[in-house]
DNA sequence: CTGTTAGCGCTTTCAC
DNA sequence: GTGAAAGCGCTAACAG
């Protein structure tokens, strides 16, 4: 049997979204009141909590984001600009960054930039007409001016990720020399002395950390760095395939191959197949962040690992700092990469 | 030489972010003309609109979201909700939905829930307050209550993906039963009578739409569905090697195998290396969203494919369509899935 | 073609 | 502990 003495939750007149005046006609308080519930924050009397809580859930009442934001220019969000969303290892980031920023009450809102530094501007100037509090920025191209110097006048917090670039934010980056280091000296000591490396254009720099990281390592094994064993210009399947395709079908091929990203993994994998060419026999191989593509091909390939959602929980911590008004010089964490061994890599070829 | 005449471009007092008001200043019109100018819209006199141009790019001006979402109600915001960001098929359906929007000048933001309808909620609420124009939703569990509840008070535009939920929304879906029957006919035809099928739950249209069109598929080709074989309960990677380990140790093994869903194909196909097992010799196998790892095993797998990106795109259309205004019944688009043949599909063991 | 003005819904003093 | 009131920056009438 219905309660006549309580109002009906259902609205008569639904059109309009109830306001804070609508619940504070409902409450018999003033929209003061009801915005100090609405808050949290200040003390009310239990009370008229209660009945302004009562008459919130009536009404349906859910407060207006652009009002407040116009009062208190903050809009509890974060923005996460990445160069392409379908590549799981920018992706994972934001799942280890979400949850951390979900705890402190910030939505995280992920925008995908198909790598052009034209959709990187129109995301930084969107998320500074929105006001987002904070933002997290992976870069397509670190050396595109007019990214740099948006970003260098962004005034919120922000942290950037695995990149260089001359701008005075949290960095978090991840460790691409010693994964190098490490298969570099491991090719060397099975007998290797043409190595080649594929990775990602010197303009980002994990491909230019490779590609250094490469060149001393080489270095330090006695071994003259040959350029043209060298390929770092682009990071797609498509890139990597066709390197992967002129190297080993070019004069004196390489007998060992790193294959520095993900997408350059698969295209090399590809390219590797297609030319019947038998891992490790033929070609010793290693890839980079597709675990599990390396376990599943044959015969598994040893790859470079790294956590991605301890990066994006990383740059969540660093950016919650900020926002909770951390007034630091800028802060630089490095994360560790691994490197999961698998039998890709053996003798060269006639030393066996 | 600087000319005097004209403002610095440097503000002196920069703490402030410029308003309408400090443009208007600058230029010596009201803020009314201000306002024209920056929507682009009314009539300005030619010789006005350059002064408040110039004006504006002197001041560094950019209009403040929130307070022209207070006066007309728009965010030019779209939300896209999806279970798992780091699960390309997912993140693709962003990459294909992105140009088509961001040319209607609408911003794209991506939400991961993480599977959790706690973070589905949590999104359409912060979506709502939010005012987002428009929002392309997946869901994680269409049986899910208060989930569904809010979405169909959502009023908003939305497009809802390959999910069947009793709500007035747009749909674009994907077709799964085409592709199942493709791929039963053709290994009865090898001469399977035991074909298993591992697909996501029954509580989301792919699970139930693949299972139901698998038992059809069994019963028009006269075999008998044996519930057994039928594995339907997950999504992830783990359910699917489990679920292929369980079936292929069992008793009665099954001779051919659909594993449905992309990260359930990675784990069946982890479970058959780790049996040892060859394919298509002791098993013929077919896997499903997943072309890169389904053509770099070996064998390269036959597998289920469909266009995310497509799938994206048409949402967006579909979306923008509503945002203009279409005033029309609830729209459902089906999108066609292909079966890429390789060798993975034999005779059965002994048949040969 | 341009200026003036009234709020959009909310938070935040400031009184009481 | 609560109410009253100002005003955030903008758009959209409405005059002129």
């Amino acid at each position: 049997m219905a309660d006549r003495t309580k109002p009906s939750p259902v609205n008569v007149f639904p059109a309009r979204r109830p306001t804070i005046r609508d619940v504070a006609a409902r409450a018999s308080v003033s929209i003061g009141t009801v915005s100090r519930v609405a808050g949290g924050s200040a003390r009310v009397a239990e009370a008229t909590r209660a009945r302004v809580l009562a008459a919130m859930a009536e009404t349906g009442y859910q407060p207006n984001a652009a009002a407040r934001t116009m009062r208190t220019s903050r809009t509890r969000t974060i923005g996460f600009l990445i160069p392409d969303m379908a590549n799981p290892v920018f992706s994972r980031v934001a799942i280890g960054a979400e949850p951390v920023l979900s705890a402190a009450g910030y939505m995280l809102f992920a925008v995908s930039s198909n790598r052009s530094p034209a959709r990187e501007l129109a995301f930084l100037e969107a998320a500074q007409q929105r006001q987002m509090d904070g933002l997290i920025v992976t870069l397509a191209d670190e050396t595109h001016g007019p990214v740099v110097e948006r970003l260098g006048r962004i005034g919120v917090p922000l942290v950037i990720l695995d990149r260089d670039v001359p701008v005075a934010a949290d960095v978090v980056y991840s460790d691409h020399a010693r994964p190098i280091e490490t298969l570099v000296k491991q090719m060397v000591a099975q007998g290797h002395r043409r190595i080649a490396l594929i990775t990602a254009s010197e303009k980002i720099r994990p491909g230019r950390a490779r590609a250094e990281a490469f060149r001393k390592a080489l270095a330090e094994a006695g071994l003259a760095a040959e350029e043209r064993l060298i390929r770092s210009r682009a990071q797609t399947a498509e890139y990597g395939a066709a390197e992967a395709h002129d190297l080993l079908t070019g004069p004196k091929p390489p007998t060992a191959l790193i294959a520095g990203g993900n997408e350059i993994f698969q295209g090399a994998l590809r390219a590797i197949r297609l030319l019947g060419l038998s891992v490790p026999r033929d070609l010793s191989l290693a890839g980079a962040d597709d675990r599990v593509l390396a376990e599943l091909v044959d015969p598994p390939i040893t790859v470079i690992d790294r956590d991605m959602a301890e990066v994006g929980a990383t740059a969540a911590r660093m950016l919650l700092e900020r926002l909770d008004g951390l007034d630091a010089p800028p802060r630089r964490v490095l994360l560790g990469s691994s490197v999961v061994l698998h039998g890709s890599i053996g003798r060269p070829k006639g030393k066996r």
